[in-house]
DNA sequence: ATGTCACTTTACAAGTGA
């Protein structure tokens, strides 16, 4: 069983190379971020005619979510009980098989000066609270998506500029760190405690040729399921400038296989 | 600090958010 995260910075000018990865990968579950689609406007059919299940969270503005799944999603949920920014769209929550999937687009926050920073903690704080207080750590819970915090600095090309910067400070890891304690693992450290395994370059000034990333994409798990996971590997290939499918993200899909179908 | 991208708007350029 595949699963795959990605920040597709608008899925409708992300479509033609959307379909190619699926078509690549294969994956059972897919969680997209920053979709900025409406649920009216979502393109479901090309989606729905190459066999995936739809379940879309999106308001028209800066975020919007979505699950795409192989199996039909059941207890579909848009956001969370008492998510402050409800109106943004940034959770979606269905049940794909036995994995409970959750699908996040955290707040970006922009500085730490900026008045989003402490929406951000607050939010981070909320989702966390909702998350830890209606779940079990013993069920298959799946928790994907764009967290905008690098959990530790192998997860930042170069700590020392990056360091008291957003995406970084020692608040925002703490929220991150409150979800691993809480039953959460970070799939990919399973597989490798190894620097520059970045999922995020600014657009500007080359940060991808010249290699200045972070990881900020992450797939998160409960035991049970972390305990299937045999592979977890990022797409850079995806972040690269192609001819005929249109431009990248600035994001580039996190990859993670498990054994078995996790079927009901 | 910032060389980009995608979206929006009383829309054909400029502001916003990332």
């Amino acid at each position: 069983m595949r699963v795959i995260t990605w920040n597709v910075n608008s899925l409708r000018s992300r479509l033609p190379r959307l379909l190619a990865l699926l078509d690549r990968e294969k994956p059972e579950i897919v969680c997209l971020q920053e979709t900025k689609v409406s649920n009216g406007d979502f393109p479901t059919l090309p989606l729905v005619e190459i066999g995936y299940h739809v379940v879309a969270n999106g308001s028209g503005g800066s975020a919007g979510v979505a699950i795409l799944s192989r199996r039909p999603p059941e207890v579909i949920q848009l956001g969370f009980p008492g998510d402050p920014l409800h109106e943004e769209a940034r959770v979606v929550v269905a049940t794909v098989g036995r994995i409970r999937t959750v699908c996040v687009y955290v707040v970006n926050g922009r500085s730490l000066n900026d008045p989003t920073y402490q929406t951000k903690l607050e939010w981070l704080d909320a989702f966390t609270r909702w998350l830890t207080q209606s779940h079990d750590r013993g069920e298959a819970l799946l928790l994907a998506g764009d967290f905008n915090v690098a959990p530790d600095d192998r997860d930042v090309h170069d700590p020392d500029a990056w360091e008291d910067s957003i995406h970084v400070s020692e608040p925002e890891r703490a929220r991150i760190r409150a979800l691993l304690d809480w039953g959460l693992i970070d799939l990919l450290r399973l597989h490798s405690d190894q620097p520059g395994l970045h999922t995020w370059w600014d657009y500007r000034s080359g940060a991808f040729h010249q290699g200045r990333g972070l990881r900020i994409d992450l797939i998160l798990a409960t035991q049970t399921l972390a305990d299937s996971c045999v592979d977890v590997r990022i797409d850079r290939n995806e972040r690269r400038p192609t001819a005929g499918e249109g431009k990248p993200s600035d994001h580039a899909p996190v990859i993670a296989d498990f054994e078995g179908t996790w079927d009901p």
